[in-house]
DNA sequence: CTAGGGTTATGA
DNA sequence: TCATAACCCTAG
């Protein structure tokens, strides 16, 4: 068991950094058992991510979503946050926001800056203000929104905003973060392999590599012909252990996934080969040295166990798959009736979502895992995969159904700290639509006058500029 | 988080 | 100027 995730993360880890469609690296996910407790390999995860909501050359509110989940991995292992990290995620927030005024129809749009500007910085940054050690806090981002606010309603910071953002070289900004971010993560465990057979040779003996045409082609061809396997590379593996030096590296990663005899049984092998193979065009259009030598390492020692897999139930797998991607079924569950009662919502307002947007606005929203993150005791959390694990592919996030944000974990900061951030403006008075106050009779039908928080997160959609405090405000002039 | 009182904006 | 709606503040 330990064993397949072990293998499973250096096949993803190796994966990750290659440039493969999102489609079949979602397959990949989908099949392979995901080790819980790397936090390298979901940051890898993470940064494919981002790095594929940015592929189009511009950023999304995901970005954000995914930086601070970054973020709290590297708190967890006491990494502080980069200056780089923290100009990635200033530049991301006031790209997301600020995008809007720069469109065509400025003046149309106002709304929906106004939307950004209640998401992105009353909501998501206004709370790490309450928290203390987030390392996205920091004097830039604090000017950025007092000037963002400032622009709602002042014509003139309006002007100074989109100048200034017009300095701001956000994806640039993304990317600088990403390879500095892969720096510090450090080389795929099998990249490491690879390097060490190509250039040392009792590496290459450890994996029986040293009669390259002998054994790995032999193998490989007597798999395809369906017949019974030699072991001799598990032979060799097994009796040069320990007594050639191999880089430390290795050996330790080897020793601490438990690697023994029956390293090479694993059927996750075999789903490795399939992924590898799925994506060989790609791949081999794209990998340099050293990497033919890491795929070719991969295919031998895949070839190597395919005849015990052959052996295999299928199906043995599949209960170790935490969290398929498409599954949202977990996930709606996990986040209440209310999603439920949003999509009612939607379904008769808006067309018909197709399955896929179904399963989109089920499975996942920024506030969801924004949810989990500060719902988690910042202390002993580690995220579990759903955390991580949406569509790539997904398009910008559709999140507006925010949920309910617990009280923060982290401790308050100073005092002196929260009064300088205190609000000094006032919101514009906005007409309630008739569709606000329908919503709102529903509302209030279904979950009771005084319930305004859940009335508010099951309608999100609709209660896009609404606190709770106004609809309790709104059914008191209602009902008055 | 909500209730309820207070404040501000809007429009006649 | 006034009524009303929208928004804010804060005790519990």
């Amino acid at each position: 068991m330990d064993i397949d995730t072990a293998i499973s993360r250096w096949i993803l880890e190796f994966i990750l950094r290659q440039p493969l469609d999102d489609s079949i690296l979602n397959d990949l996910i989908n099949i392979l058992p995901l080790p819980n407790n790397n936090s390298n390999l979901k940051k890898a995860l993470l940064l494919r991510k981002i790095e594929s909501e940015i592929s189009n050359g511009s950023v999304t509110e995901k970005i954000l979503e995914f930086l601070e989940l970054i973020e709290e991995l590297d708190h967890q292992e006491g990494i502080e946050t980069s200056e780089v990290m923290k100009a990635a995620y200033c530049a991301v927030a006031v790209e997301c926001t600020v995008k809007y005024l720069n469109s065509k129809e400025a003046g149309s749009d106002k709304g929906k800056y106004f939307e950004a500007v209640r998401r992105i910085w009353k909501r998501r940054i206004n709370l790490m203000e309450k928290m203390e050690n987030v390392g996205f806090v920091c004097e830039e981002l604090w000017n950025w929104r007092d000037e963002i606010e400032a622009a709602l309603w002042d014509d003139r910071c309006f002007d100074n905003v989109i100048r200034r953002s017009k300095g701001v070289f956000v994806v640039e900004a993304v990317k600088v973060f990403i390879s500095e971010a892969k720096e510090r993560i450090g080389s795929p465990f099998l990249d490491v392999v690879a390097e060490s057979y190509r250039t040392d040779d009792t590496v290459k003996a450890l994996f029986g590599g040293a009669n390259e045409e002998g054994t790995c082609r032999n193998n490989d061809r007597e798999v395809r012909k369906g017949k019974a396997l030699p072991r001799q590379k598990h032979v060799a593996f097994k009796h040069t252990r320990g007594a050639v030096r191999i880089s430390d590296s290795i050996e330790s990663e080897l020793e601490a996934s438990g690697v023994q005899d029956d390293l090479l049984s694993s059927p996750v092998i075999q789903l490795a080969e399939e992924a590898l193979k799925l994506s060989s065009l790609g791949l081999r259009a794209m990998v340099k040295d050293p990497l033919p030598d890491a795929l070719r390492l991969a295919e031998t020692l895949s070839s190597t166990a395919r005849d015990n897999m052959d052996h295999q139930p299928a199906e043995n797998n599949s209960d170790r798959v935490p969290h398929p991607v498409g599954d949202s079924s977990r996930t709606v569950q996990a986040s209440g009736d209310n999603r439920e009662a949003q999509h009612n919502c939607h379904h008769t307002a808006a067309s018909k979502p197709n399955l896929v947007n179904r399963n989109r606005a089920a499975h996942t929203s920024e506030a969801y895992a924004l949810k989990k993150l500060l719902a988690s005791t910042r202390a002993a959390h580690t995220f579990e995969w759903d955390d991580l694990l949406d569509e790539f592919n997904e398009g910008s996030a559709s999140g507006v159904n925010r949920v309910t944000l617990p009280s923060p974990k982290r401790t308050k900061l100073s005092p002196l700290k929260t009064y300088e951030f205190k609000k000094i403006t006032r919101r514009k008075p906005t007409k309630w639509s008739t569709l606000e106050e329908d919503t709102l009779r529903t509302g209030v039908q279904k979950y009771g006058s005084g319930n305004w928080t859940t009335i508010l997160d099951a309608y999100r959609d609709i209660f896009a500029v609404r606190t709770a405090g106004d609809l309790k405000d709104k059914w008191r002039n209602m009902i008055s």
